[in-house]
DNA sequence: TACACTTTGTAGCATATGCTACATTCCCGA
DNA sequence: TCGGGAATGTAGCATATGCTACAAAGTGTA
């Protein structure tokens, strides 16, 4: 049988990836906001049960992404981290060039997290070219 | 800062939504392109098997989107041409604002495809005072 | 220490999307 | 009209994400 793709390389990309930043991301916040992270305050943030939670963490510990124990604290491994902080400085980004054109904190956030995912280096570097030539005319 | 809103549940769940909304659109542009659509066509647009999108071409339509007949080509109902409609304008504000501040054709179409979804009226309307704006001092 | 409450894990089910393999139908040219 | 290739449908499986219900472990307090 030659060479054939992997039938479920496309739902892996096009979901699980997305799913993984968030949540590394997400943890990486909740460390920083209150110390440590646990199931809860994921469950909670993300707005799902606590048992999706708990199976995405599985997956991510098995991809090298989380360390955790049962019954412990969620945290992050170094490629963990390093995807947290690309993940949060894209994120930053989305959220500050869509509140340079006008609209409000709450809908950028809200926005930037569904859109952040789409947005390729080149748009990213438009962005922050924009932010930085709206930096010299801004107004106040 | 992290007192981050938790938007990352809806998008999970309106994910089904987009899907709908990325054939209904697809369906359209094929129709305008070459008269009628197919389920290969949409295969091939999507890079999906023919499996994949028969099976999401019944959901859309139980949901009254789309009609057709067994193997019979791809039709819009009125409420599809609607959403279709809402798509496409929507899918052009994102693309027209991605080139205007500097993304190339290419990766504004790419980019918006996904982006698209997560756009809020509020961030959509951002987008069109801005293209306005832009008008005005940037002839083109 | 013991019991109640909180938190986390597990079992089992549902939906959405992806695939391959095979069955069926359609269409066109001989 | 017939036969074969293209298009479409169906069967069955896998992954990802969501849930409820119940089990087990941790935590605090009397």
């Amino acid at each position: 049988m030659p060479n054939r793709p992997n039938p479920f390389a496309k739902t892996r990309r096009d979901h699980a990836d997305e799913t993984a930043e968030d949540y590394v991301e997400a943890i990486a916040d909740i460390e920083i906001a209150s110390g440590s992270c646990r199931v809860k305050d994921l469950a909670e943030r993300m707005q799902v049960s606590h048992v999706t939670v708990t199976r995405i963490l599985s997956r991510l510990a098995d991809g090298g992404l989380v360390a955790r124990e049962p019954y412990g604290p969620v945290g992050l491994t170094p490629r963990g981290l390093e995807m947290a902080a690309a993940s949060r400085t894209r994120h930053e980004i989305v959220v500050a060039f869509l509140e340079r054109i006008g609209v409000s904190n709450a809908t950028a956030e809200h926005d930037a997290e569904g859109m952040e995912h789409h947005a390729s280096k080149e748009t990213l570097a438009a962005m922050r070219r924009f932010l930085s030539r709206a930096e010299d005319v801004r107004p106040g």
